[in-house]
DNA sequence: TAGATAAAGGTCAGAGTAGGTCAGAAAAGT
DNA sequence: ACTTTTCTGACCTACTCTGACCTTTATCTA
């Protein structure tokens, strides 16, 4: 059973994949699917961060708009080069999911390489405590997207 | 006579028969069992563990679920069990190497995989001091193997 | 035209829901 | 009696959803 959150992101993907860019109105949609209009934040911030490859605009007042822009970059390592900026020294389990995620969905890494992946930054396979545990990832990964570049660039 | 954990090992395993992956949810269990829910953690911990061929995830959260997976023990799951049970808590970048290396060798990983996991497994990806590092190192490795059962399975 | 009002969207705390962990009590073996 | 296994409950962590309150922009009206 998929939850109110996920119905909405699939909602949303399947608009851009008609168009790279869509217009939304978050009161409509948040009637649409029956909720309250935060939770289109909470779908938008959970589902459509940066690493995840998508833009969000947004205008209020009379006529504003929610505007979300899928990122298609054609050349590899420039992503990858993006990638890596956005890790600093520290990053999270979650932020890291979203940067592997998106490695698989522009055919940077394949399905098992994303789950291998994604077993070496578990917080579990690393295992140490907050905040060392956020610094490993990030030196796992930073070295993993160097190792990328050097294999696919 | 069978105690309440052989009659939820039982259960779950008549589910298991249908399909080789299920989904269950540990509340709900537990109400049929009329037990508490940490009992059901209790039965997968001791009763489908990874040695004895399961593979669990779980979800928290609204929606929430437990993801029980049975392993067809194959003769590549054989290896990687094996070379599981080498690992203890701790374990060296050399040896970490030779593990990688017989996979790739195996057949159970391709070379961009073998890449990704010694790029992983390094001593400066890691980057901690021993002995911490050797511990990291060995969780890291047997989460992969973890997974690679699952992959490959 | 300034000020009021309406019409968007944004933020954040907290409730709700679901699973995880661990220590210790209870029961079952030996 | 002692050891191992089972079982429970208290407390913890993760993800979802809502509602109250806030900001920005457009439009209407005195």
């Amino acid at each position: 059973m998929k939850s109110l959150s996920d119905n909405i992101e699939d909602y949303i993907k399947s608009l851009l994949e008609a168009n790279s860019t869509i217009k939304i109105q978050r009161n409509k949609l948040a009637d649409k699917f029956k909720c309250v209009p935060s939770q289109i934040n909470y779908v938008l911030k959970t589902r459509f961060s940066v690493e995840r490859g998508y833009i969000i605009e947004s205008y209020r007042g009379g006529n504003g708009y929610i505007k979300i822009t899928k990122l298609s970059l054609d050349i590899n390592q420039n992503l990858i080069n993006r990638l890596y900026n956005i890790i600093g020294n520290y990053i999270n389990q979650k932020q890291s999911f979203s940067i592997i995620e998106r490695l698989f969905e522009e055919d940077i890494i394949s399905f098992s390489e994303k789950s291998l992946l994604k077993t070496m930054v578990n917080r579990d396979s690393i295992g140490l405590s907050l905040p060392a545990r956020d610094k490993v990832r990030a030196r796992l990964l930073k070295n993993v997207l160097e190792t990328l570049l050097r294999e696919k660039g």
